[in-house]
DNA sequence: TTGACAAATGCAAAATAATGCGTTATAATG
DNA sequence: CATTATAACGCATTATTTTGCATTTGTCAA
């Protein structure tokens, strides 16, 4: 793989995901790095997030509808609103045995994904 | 929820759906079915499939690039190919304990969607 | 049966998401 | 410093998904 120069977007983009603990779409960064940065363009803001994703500094989150990004790459899953399309953190201490153990005949497992969809408490009443 | 009715192409689409063992994108899909309903538009497709989802008939898939779609809806796990963007099954007898109790202060749990990303045999070679 | 109601469709356009490409800029080398 | 290779950029385009609307079609009850 290419070295992976400096560029001041990227610091910007990586900056924005650690210090916000929300799980925004590429759009959502964009639109606050933009302010900082007024020049830097959407597809930059994809380009990078992917590329971070693929390093292992941000996680990419696919749960419908456009991708997620969270700046957390601690171990936990993800709840997800179908009502209100939120997503929410559910810290654990380790993967259970049994997925973290998966070895498929050959098929080399990186990143694991659990995700749960359902209705938030905010959404349930109504 | 207004009652659903029957309809030739939502038949279609199902019934391709449980006969492949792959897991189609809505293009895929509607490549299918066009071959025996030369009159079926794109749109339909979509809109049968995201109804069909709903009613956890089938299953849908979020991981990256174009939705996937997955007939079968009994207990699995999903290994996805970064190279080939291939979707494989990883059957298991039952969720671990840890997840299915998972109850979080008021969400109201729904579909869980386990998936791991990784290279597949055939790819890793490459 | 037949008429009425509304679910579902096909088409096309709009909205949303993601990528290709020529240009610019980082950083290693002489 | 000047040169050079190529990572990263911004813009424009393409890909994907959803939606509006006029029309068709499945159901139910008269």
């Amino acid at each position: 793989m290419a070295v992976q120069r400096y560029s001041k977007q990227r610091e910007l983009i990586l900056n924005d995901l650690k210090n916000r603990c929300d799980h925004p779409t590429a759009e959502m960064v964009y639109e606050s790095v933009v302010k900082k940065c007024p020049a830097i363009s959407l597809g930059t803001v994809y380009r990078n997030l992917n590329t971070l994703a693929e390093n292992g500094q941000i996680l990419k989150l696919s749960v419908g509808g456009a991708d997620h990004f969270d700046g957390c790459t601690d171990c936990h899953y993800h709840l997800v609103c179908k009502k209100c399309k939120r997503v929410f953190d559910k810290w654990i201490e380790r993967l259970p045995k049994e997925i973290a153990d998966i070895n498929d005949n050959g098929f080399e497992v990186g990143e694991i994904n659990v995700t749960l969809y359902g209705v938030c408490k905010d959404c349930k009443g109504l």
